[in-house]
DNA sequence: GTAATTAATGAAACAATGTTTCAACTAAAG
DNA sequence: CTTTAGTTGAAACATTGTTTCATTAATTAC
């Protein structure tokens, strides 16, 4: 899907530097660091922007966060067909080795019970371990 | 149990700055935040050499991190029981409105399926919503 | 208890991720 | 084309965390 549609059908202003964005995300079957997007949009580029980006089209659906740990952050475009607003309710891989994060898209995060009176907005579940392209025998 | 015999058990040194940090802990039935820690620790507190204890004392067992999201890091003391390296094994639950963190000891993260060749080493759960004393009618 | 050894501490400087303010600019609507 | 409301980018700042290295404290050997 074309990054003009994709703005348009989520009703926010279509400008240089979101298109560069959804552009650069395109490119990647994973999500993506900022540094990463920030090599794939070249001249596009601005930081401040980027961060203001990225929350504006994450509130409307377009992408969504994924908090790896406090210093690993990665971007990845929202499946078509869903259009949830902030609710991410599939799981994601990070790989220890090689970086590598894989959007479990198949794999819905499960219900966990929670104390009395206390009320679910969203469950982050985040996997870290070795991809099939690392050996990750760290302790062998 | 009292800090001394904590280091003495998961063997390693006994300093001041590490007691003042588990005496710390110790004073919260919740995990707390650096900057809760620091205030209850006074002038025992240096920046520094609190995240050096933070990984010490983790890798040894005595403590865990819990990544709320990227700005939001708390620690908690490990159930005296017990003894894992690394392994988070249980849920964690934060309240959106007052900041609020609960160990779920008693939730266990659940098994997600991977692609093939995929191998686990961990798998962080964090559950965000509200807690029994807030409203958190937030779009109400 | 004292000396020797080994690890921990704290100062300074840095790094990564993200935010706020505000003037200039651009996209969308009329 | 003009207006207007939203977007951009510069500067400065905030938070979380690390690295280096001289000094200091904790443990071990005597
Ligand atoms: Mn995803
Ligand atoms: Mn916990
Ligand atoms: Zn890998
Ligand atoms: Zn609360």
């Amino acid at each position: 899907m074309k990054p003009n549609d994709i703005l348009q059908q989520h009703e926010v202003k279509k400008t240089l530097s979101r298109i560069a964005l959804i552009k650069a995300l395109q490119t990647s079957e994973q999500p993506l660091s900022e540094n990463e997007i920030r090599d794939r949009m070249l001249d596009q580029y601005d930081r401040i922007t980027f961060y203001r980006n990225v929350q504006t089209l994450s509130e409307s659906g377009i992408l969504h966060r994924i908090v790896i740990d406090n210093t690993h952050v990665k971007y990845a475009l929202n499946c078509c067909e869903k259009e949830h607003h902030h609710a991410i309710d599939h799981v994601h891989f990070y790989c220890k080795e090689c970086g590598k994060t894989v959007c479990l898209d198949e794999v819905p995060v499960q219900q966990y019970p929670l104390p009395d009176g206390f009320k679910l907005d969203e469950c982050d579940v985040v996997i870290k371990g070795y991809c099939k392209d690392c050996p990750g025998n760290h302790n062998a």
